[in-house]
DNA sequence: CCGAAATAATAGCGAGTCAAAACTAATTTG
DNA sequence: CAAATTAGTTTTGACTCGCTATTATTTCGG
């Protein structure tokens, strides 16, 4: 009757609700949605190609219009700045305020998941970020949408040096650190998909 | 920057966001929103103990008056049925009508996800759902809301023959399939959680 | 180099979710 | 048998969300 991969689901689809619940608990207090919340957690974790409102709609599964509107309460919060790209002036840069930074660290809206994850080996935990990053990755080829994983596993990303990495597909140089955010634009290196890490 | 559960906790939310975003679209055509949907699902899922509004809030991590409002609809619409608890009259009941068991089989909402599902092999997909059914429990624990497993996994699910279990918990019996139902009140056996299974 | 198509973002609108609190009804407790 | 508890509904108001324009900028074709 109840299929593993459907259990699976059940599971997936049950923690997110949890932690639905978690960020509207953390947001009440400044009158921020658990949307707001997933808006903020995305834009620590950005990298600087993929700060988008553009993005972060793809990012959530939401449209262009929904997002714009989040980013308007968020501003006006005085959480998140927007600025100009130099280049294409069309689009809009974002970025956490030191408020929005602050606010993140107080509140620290995943923290009943660190505590509940504490029990679980690091193993364990590595072994099933394969295996969602797997599922993600073949739903999002039959959907359309970009993965959104981190430059250290991207086939696009050349270690340069010791500490310095370089983009193929934007480019650009990379820091150590910013290899470890996540890009819009991730190709995810074979070996990190069928196997383990 | 990035530690592996801080990833865990972005798939399973990005994982859920899209699942939202294609429960949207299964749902749109009948003019159901997500949440009717993952109640639909939730009704098919779960056991006879169990199949209560109340229950169905404590799964969704949402209010009652919420709950209220969405059974409302799905009612309007018949795709359930309320019915009325023969001992205490306070309960209502809920199932899935012929309807609703049609639309489910027609649109499948989860076919997605079984589809992508596809290209993990079956080890991996139970060795994540017991990793995923660790950290549910842990938070949970904190949480207070129950857990919401399956009869076979559970302490009070006694194996009495070949084809009869009984639920030390409800003092009933239990026919084979009814053990692979979701159930409110389970609690986990040990080595279903730390092991796999 | 100029007009048309494409792209990024915003604005306005209306339907509908959602939480909180008040309320009803049935059950349990003392 | 009255008070407290529990399951569920109703009401209200705030806010999300998808949809459809609209604006601004860039790219493409001739």
């Amino acid at each position: 009757m109840l299929k593993n991969p459907v259990v699976l689901l059940d599971l997936v689809d049950r923690l997110a609700n949890l932690m639905r619940a978690e960020f509207r608990r953390v947001g009440s207090e400044e009158g921020l949605q658990p949307v707001h919340i997933q808006a903020l957690l995305f834009l620590a974790q950005v990298n600087r190609f993929s700060n988008t409102p553009q993005a972060l709609a793809e990012y959530l599964d939401t449209t262009k219009g929904t997002v714009s509107q989040s980013l308007l309460l968020l501003d006006r919060r005085g959480l998140i700045e927007r600025y100009q790209d130099e280049i294409d002036r069309r689009v809009v840069r974002l970025r956490l305020s030191a408020l929005g930074e602050a606010f993140l660290d107080e509140s620290n809206p995943s923290g009943l998941w660190q505590t509940a994850t504490r029990e679980v080996s690091a193993n364990r935990v590595r072994y099933s970020v394969s295996v969602l990053r797997t599922i993600l990755y073949e739903m999002q080829n039959q959907n359309g949408g970009p993965p959104f994983g981190t430059c250290n596993t991207c086939v696009y990303c050349q270690r340069k040096s010791q500490r310095i990495h370089h983009c193929a597909w934007f480019g650009e140089r990379l820091s150590g650190p910013e290899t470890r955010k996540i890009c819009r634009e991730q190709v995810p290196k074979s070996g990190y998909l069928t196997a383990g890490e």
